[in-house]
DNA sequence: TTGTAAGCGTTATCAC
DNA sequence: GTGATAACGCTTACAA
């Protein structure tokens, strides 16, 4: 028995060529002698790997956890494997033999500059400035500010802060833009210690904001020491809102009225557009709505 | 100009064996045309990939963030790259192409159970059971149980409390194990609501006890919001100590204490210990000392 | 000091 | 319906 014989029944492609008798027998001694077939010969031959590449700017945060979640599921149900990159923006990554030729596409999440040598690997970015040449899969990023100004508006505050994140990414920027013009706004890391100290410079002077709007759900927690620092109570005289949904959202006190994000869903529909891409296809952008979850961190204007 | 001198010359080995010109030439025209060595070719030949598998059991915990970090760093120094699997422990992970074949070794972190399905790869265990036929390196979990029961008798507290998470890992085990006897205990999902529930049986009682210990600092996050639900101050009625000093701990209010596990050493060392096995070495088992760090959360019995 | 050739395990082509 | 053969790009032993 030849070996093209046994690839083409293992391949599944045997269909009207190979003797059904044949195949079973194929399968019956792959099976008792555990073959399995050997990637790298497969992927020389091929050149392709199945496999894409998901660039990511942290594992540090579990709200990428959940897009390589997302990303994985679909991956998996075409038969492609994800490896994960974490990309420090600023040293780039200490370059692993799953190199460039080791992946057929790049998905990028949450990337803001470079992006450079990855070659010129079909792409396509999440979370990311949709200006870009390279395919998108965004969250409506404005579309949440606005429902959260619009929730601290219905609720009677006029004097709204913002803590923004000090950080050089579309969405971030988004988030900035889509709230418009405020009374008062600080930046900072993304980082409790920080974030505490940035809203106490917003936070500690007479003309302060009854609300305070966060840039990410860590700042949220870093404003609510502020608040307490300074005896104020939160909601009773100042709200706080959060943006992602993460973790912390629920393990604060009170609970945090946030924006909450698909993560999972991002990932997974921006794995769909760059197998679409690796098809030959041309994918459209793609705009994920975030939902605003209220909780017990905002109230009505004391 | 032939393969060979080529491949010699970019594989460093042309000590004495190419001109030193004719290698100047080789490297020079390698740079200008971007040549770049197929890696799957390169692995056909070789059989090996200088690649390692990390398993974690989640991607949803900035803790293997921090694994990943200090065993990438390692196995970049020494040429090796390292890619990431997510292990759902109960259901097994969608096979990736990236499969057994394409990797040299294996490093798993607080896996549980089967670990089965990876063939006989040179393994190292993380967080684990160092009694398994794998070398281990591990937090020395029980000595930080001790330190906590130390501290919390050193301040007075008699009556103790576990919240003991309902995962099925010799970490967690070993944590109740070295906690030894406590008044009253109760088991919870590493969750924060899950955590509330299982809190309020054991607080809501006449016999509350004075200190609860949580293994987990989520866990405390949600044995907060029982103590504030039943009025009860932490740390002033009840002090809570967590386990892990995630990002967690610090947001919470009062920031909470806990004990400081050092997860980026953990993997730099294991992945030491896995290059040490792949050189055909022996590498003996690790156990790395966790930190009391005391915070906010606990106070001398009131 | 350099070139030649074999072979890694797979898939595709083509002859039988 | 099946088998022989070439080719993918690389490393290495050996010949020149």
């Amino acid at each position: 028995m030849s070996q093209s014989t046994v690839s083409l029944v293992l391949a599944g492609k045997s269909e009207g060529r190979v003797k059904p008798e044949t195949g079973r027998a194929v399968r019956e001694a792959a099976r008792r002698l555990g073959y399995r077939p050997n990637l790298a010969a497969r992927n020389l031959r091929l050149g392709r790997t199945r496999t894409v590449l998901l660039v990511v700017p942290t594992l540090a945060s579990p709200f990428f956890g959940a897009v390589y979640t997302g990303a994985a599921r679909v991956a998996g149900e075409r038969g492609f494997g994800v490896i994960v990159h974490p990309w420090n923006d600023d040293a780039v990554p200490a370059r692993s033999p799953i190199d460039i030729e080791a992946i057929d596409g790049v998905l990028a999440s949450s990337i803001g500059g470079g992006m450079t040598g990855l070659g010129d690997l079909p792409l396509v970015v999440m979370d990311n400035d949709p200006a870009g040449q390279a395919p998108s899969v965004n969250f409506d990023v404005a579309g949440g500010m606005r429902s959260i100004m619009g929730h601290l508006h219905g609720l009677g505050h006029r004097r709204i802060g913002h803590l923004a994140a000090a950080v050089d990414a579309w969405t971030f920027r988004v988030r900035g833009e889509a709230l418009g013009p405020v009374e008062c706004r600080a930046t900072t890391a993304i980082d409790v210690a920080a974030a505490r100290a940035a809203a106490l410079t917003v936070l500690d002077r007479p003309d302060r904001p009854s609300a305070l709007v966060c840039d990410d759900d860590l700042i949220a927690a870093g404003a609510y020491k502020a608040a307490r620092h300074l005896g104020l109570d939160v909601p009773g005289d100042l709200s706080v809102t959060g943006f992602d949904d993460i973790l912390v959202a629920t393990a604060l006190e009170p609970e945090l009225t946030t924006i909450r994000l698909p993560a999972e869903e991002l990932g997974a529909r921006a794995m769909t557009a760059l197998l679409e891409r690796l098809d030959g296809g041309i994918p459209g952008d793609v705009s994920l709505p975030g939902e605003l979850v209220v909780r017990g961190s905002t109230a009505r204007r004391g």
